[in-house]
DNA sequence: AATCAAAATTTGTACGGACAAATGTACCAG
DNA sequence: CTGGTACATTTGTCCGTACAAATTTTGATT
């Protein structure tokens, strides 16, 4: 173990752990202290170097990470701006298994029952987080294992901007907006996931085998574009009796 | 606008869009195409500064975009492989509420009625994910909304190298696992959460004001470190009538 | 004083070089 | 055949330089 290299000033001392990073370190902490706090401008990549000792690209290296943690803001010919004291918990969600009794069967199949055209009155326009009077298509049908057993009485609003797809969706086996995003030019942004307890009608309880006004589960998803117009919109009724939702949520 | 370099190739054109972008672009559809398919290496760094007359810093560039979007995994010494064909959807949760009835009641607060030091037992060491014989701090208590009423009952499992922090827990406001953040250093890498309906046992039922065996929802939520182990774990009971969990998970 | 243009400032892109660290492979010794 | 060492390969870190592009500041002109 010999001095990593010949021009290395006494700063960098050779820790196994990159300079660059020993650097976002203490930039950050100084950030967390408020010697630089927010709103303010972070000295400029020269003089940063000039204070490290470093070069350019490690300078660069160093607010990368702040600017990847959330804490700063870069803007060509303005400079870095402090945005945040602490580190932005960016939690991928990389699993999401819905399932009531039947854990391994991750494969699920959404069995159409019928497809139609709707027009949202007030009720449902609220439902739906939008405008009445916009147009819809009503996809009605249940969730099944591969097996063929129910999981959840599905019904799902899809924008009418996306009617094309009207036949596309009963040979769907996956997830609609999924389709949605692949087919139309539009990225779901934002997703608003709403589970609570309800109390089945008596519809509901008759496909679901249980008595009218039996307790059960309302999972509601809605997708939006980064314009919050509501892409999509899925209601869920499940059985109470185990139901079980589960999640991993990762830290990038 | 004239030429933007004297010594730019040709195949960097002067389109405002900068070379190594177009570089990851044209390297996603070949892989998008399975020109490189999954679990291959993509030709190395210098077959790429080749290949495209580019500097290594472009090229390096370029695969950096790759490795964001999660189509690539970089490794020192071996090169980079191709994970996926399409690009991960990133969502940050940036918000987890969850109430019961009180949706503006954001601040709730944890009323700690006892602190105890355990040893797990099979059952136990299987619901928390972890082995037998191990210690844990105990915190039992009940989280409330600002005006006392009950929201959940919650017992809350604290890894025993945590237990410094037994009386702060007492005196904290927010989440624990922010706590046991900021004071060791770990972080929290992965969370586990899980809603399931569940029989409320007579204990339970008594402070959520049920019958006994009354239908209730319990959600369980792991904090996992980066070497899977759990820092903290938290079982939360609620009643059912009027629970909602609602959540707004948001792409990046 | 208001407006527009030029200049200065600051981050972005891109080139080049060099050595370090991690991985995989080939070879040798037992 | 097994285990360990030496080597080659490949990405990681770090230096230097130069010009481009975006923003802010300055200054001149009206």
């Amino acid at each position: 173990m010999k001095s990593r290299k010949a021009d290395v000033p006494e700063a960098q001392k050779r820790n196994t752990i990159p300079f660059y990073r020993k650097m976002a370190g203490l930039l950050k902490s100084e950030i967390f202290s408020e010697s630089y706090p927010v709103g303010a401008l972070l000295p400029t990549e020269q003089e940063l170097c000039d204070r490290f000792s470093a070069s350019r690209y490690t300078v660069r290296e160093a607010l990368r990470l702040l600017e990847k943690d959330g804490m700063v803001k870069r803007l060509q010919g303005r400079g870095t701006e402090v945005i945040s004291k602490s580190e932005r918990t960016v939690f991928a969600q990389s699993l999401t298994s819905l399932s009531q009794l039947y854990d391994y069967a991750a494969e699920t199949h959404l069995v159409v029952e019928r497809v139609m055209r709707i027009v949202s009155d007030e009720t449902l326009a609220n439902d739906l987080g939008r405008l009445p009077g916009r147009e819809w298509i009503l996809v009605e049908g249940m969730r099944t294992t591969t097996l063929g057993d129910i999981i959840c009485i599905s019904h799902i609003f899809v924008h009418q901007d996306f009617a094309k797809l009207r036949d596309e969706i009963k040979a769907n086996k996956g997830a609609i907006h999924r389709l949605i995003e692949e087919r139309f030019d539009v990225r779901v942004v934002e997703v608003h996931q709403e589970i609570s307890s309800v109390s089945l009608e008596k519809s509901m309880a008759r496909i679901l085998e249980q008595v009218e006004g039996a307790d059960g589960i309302l999972v509601t998803r809605r997708y939006l574009a980064d314009d919050d117009v509501p892409i999509l919109v899925s209601f869920n009724w499940h059985r109470l009796a185990g139901f079980r939702y589960s999640q991993v949520i990762r830290r990038e």
